[in-house]
DNA sequence: TCCCTGCGGGAAAGGGCTTTCTCTGCGGTA
DNA sequence: TACCGCAGAGAAAGCCCTTTCCCGCAGGGA
């Protein structure tokens, strides 16, 4: 690999003048110079050192990023937000997945510290952990005493810069549509139970229930991944354990998509003789069929969010933004079939309208 | 931030010693000294300057891949493939979204070869522009004359070794299927023609129809971009042209998603009054209803291949492996409607059957 | 007793760049 | 003519590590 001082050699200059010339330095370097420093640049193909630059100038410019898979809508959504803003001010990212392994997110703290990055951004879901939650504190800590800006999305264990979806909310959306709807056998289709943002929508949705004068029983609840696979699963396990059900909630658009794989699959007729409700609004809950009712969350905005407050320097620390979940009603839920309805008690309403309630 | 010789001070070493109990160097240090190293290291809460690092010990080891867009599920599966075999090797990967940019995917090459990378991936479709290839070409030759290590998936432009799914075939069972299903009105949802991916996948499709006395005339292709709302706006200006289509290929499965809605908001039924093929069998194809049909490309293997390739140092380097493309049928794709079949002068044959063909 | 060996540790030389500081030489003013 | 100031270039001091080289010392063999 050619160097600086080879360039500088080659154009007959100092090192100096190469790295002026080559960065567009501020001090001023006679036409002649440049000329023969760019030229030489070409000639050799020269690019320059990132690692020895960015510990010559120790001025840190990178975002770290970490999420649990960017290959999940979800979580795609969300960075799109952040680079959008990152673009904009010319920040690169660095993006990794911790594929929801606390020990590979500490370790992912660690790296991005090491790589000098000058904000860090967690999203998605935390633990019920309590000794990680400590552990990761520690180490957000330490990374804030020395100048770094900490931000999270949906984790409630930071105290400082958060930008929060209301998960709760949304859960309790999902459950007073399907109440309104006359359901009462609701079954839930959840994520792994040690996530935060599983219980947060399973509360929302447990006292919209118990509003209604309903309950969530746990019998109609299973765990599972939070993923395509694991919703068809938990689907199956669901159906077959209470066949009466007469509404699924997923607790992500991936679980629902395959929970409507796992009904179709069955010969059960969404929404006529089961409804199904998502969570997220992700791109490809409208393309599905019937297209998904689900609750929305603004991700590409929450991404947005939260790298606006990372690198808003100098506004003072602790800023949570909750951002409102909403309704969206496609064609997957509807009124509790006639069958069954008797027994609910409760009329079926319109199932169109406007998308929040 | 505190720096190794902050920690060997407070632990009363050397920075060497410190240097070697933190990197568990092979050289012998005593049991006494390293606790203090540990307990220094912990106390300050140390993380190594990660260029620092990079930058002393000259010895690169993380690999670089440039992809269109890794939220795309095309490219969020060679991902999975290339970051698979990465885990096992140790190895850290820079992924680079070019949005397909080629000016782009140039800096991003400068941008890796700076930060050092032992090799480097270029996933996604090459382009028909003779000049920015040979520019390309030439980083790329400048990036391996230094020593690093190319390897393409699915570009024809480069030299070196390459994983090159067939697209053409690909784009000949297509054809094959639904010809042999009676179609002969057939139109295509192609992305941008730029791409070299769209016209091998065209002329796979193309030889497919000749073969049958059929033609794909240009007035039965719309290009767009190679996403879901490309597909949608594709297929209704085909629509609006020529209403007597009886199906539509798309060039990718997210355009095809795309047709799909399209197709539903105009109220035709899939399969009954017109077929759809997709490209590509990403996850979701099998989720949307119906089934997509669609031609399967071993995605996450090319990602495996690839990574394999460039990692296997020392193997003599033009190594080209062409990965097959297999059909997949499901439920997008029947016979030709009975209203048109009689022109089309050709007995449908059987829906399923073994996914080759 | 002397020498050699090997072990544990430190000094110091990079690694490639940025940036401050210093120096030279020129034009302009008194 | 003497002096000042400044533009433009280079020397050199870091940035923070890793690793080679070297040194001192203790133990073992002759």
């Amino acid at each position: 690999m050619a160097t600086l001082s080879d360039v500088a050699r080659r154009a007959g200059v100092s090192p100096a003048t190469a790295s002026r010339v080559i960065n567009g330095s501020s001090k001023p370097v006679t036409d002649e110079l440049r000329e023969r420093v760019l030229a030489a640049v070409a000639e050799l193909q020269y690019v320059p050192n990132a690692h020895a630059q960015l510990l010559a100038r120790s001025h840190r410019s990178a975002v770290g990023v970490i999420v649990h898979d960017v290959s999940d809508p979800y979580f795609a959504e969300i960075t799109r937000g952040l680079q959008r803003v990152a673009t904009d001010q010319g920040r690169l990212l660095m993006i990794c997945n911790s594929y929801r392994d606390p020990d590979r997110e500490l370790e992912y703290v660690e790296l991005l510290r090491g790589h000098q990055v000058a904000a860090l951004i967690l999203a998605g879901s935390g633990y019920h952990d309590e000794a990680f939650t400590r552990q990761l504190n520690e180490k957000l800590a330490a990374y804030e005493a020395t100048g770094g800006r900490v931000a999270v999305i949906g984790r409630h264990e930071h105290s400082g810069d958060a930008v929060m979806p209301d998960n709760r909310t949304g859960g309790y959306l999902a459950g007073r549509e399907l109440c309104g709807l006359g359901h009462r056998a609701i079954g839930v289709v959840a994520g792994p139970r040690i996530l935060t943002t599983t219980t947060d929508r399973l509360a929302g949705l447990r006292q919209a229930l118990t509003e209604q004068g309903s309950e969530l029983p746990e019998r109609r609840i299973r765990y599972a991944e939070f993923d395509r696979d694991g919703g068809a699963e938990a689907t199956a396990r669901l159906l077959d354990a209470d066949p009466e059900l007469t509404a699924i909630v997923a607790l992500n658009d991936s679980m629902a998509i395959g929970a409507l794989a796992t009904l179709r699959a069955r010969g059960l007729a969404v929404p006529q003789q089961i409804s199904v409700l998502g969570f997220d609004d992700m791109p490809i809950a409208r393309d599905v069929t019937p297209a998904l009712t689900t609750v929305r969350l603004p991700l590409v905005d929450m991404g947005v969010r939260a790298m606006s407050l990372v690198l808003d320097v100098g506004a003072p620390t602790p800023r949570v933004e909750v951002l409102p979940a909403e309704l969206v009603r496609r064609d997957t839920a509807g009124p509790v079939p006639l069958s069954t309805r008797a027994t609910a008690g409760s009329a079926p309403r319109a199932r169109r309208g406007d998308s929040t309630s």
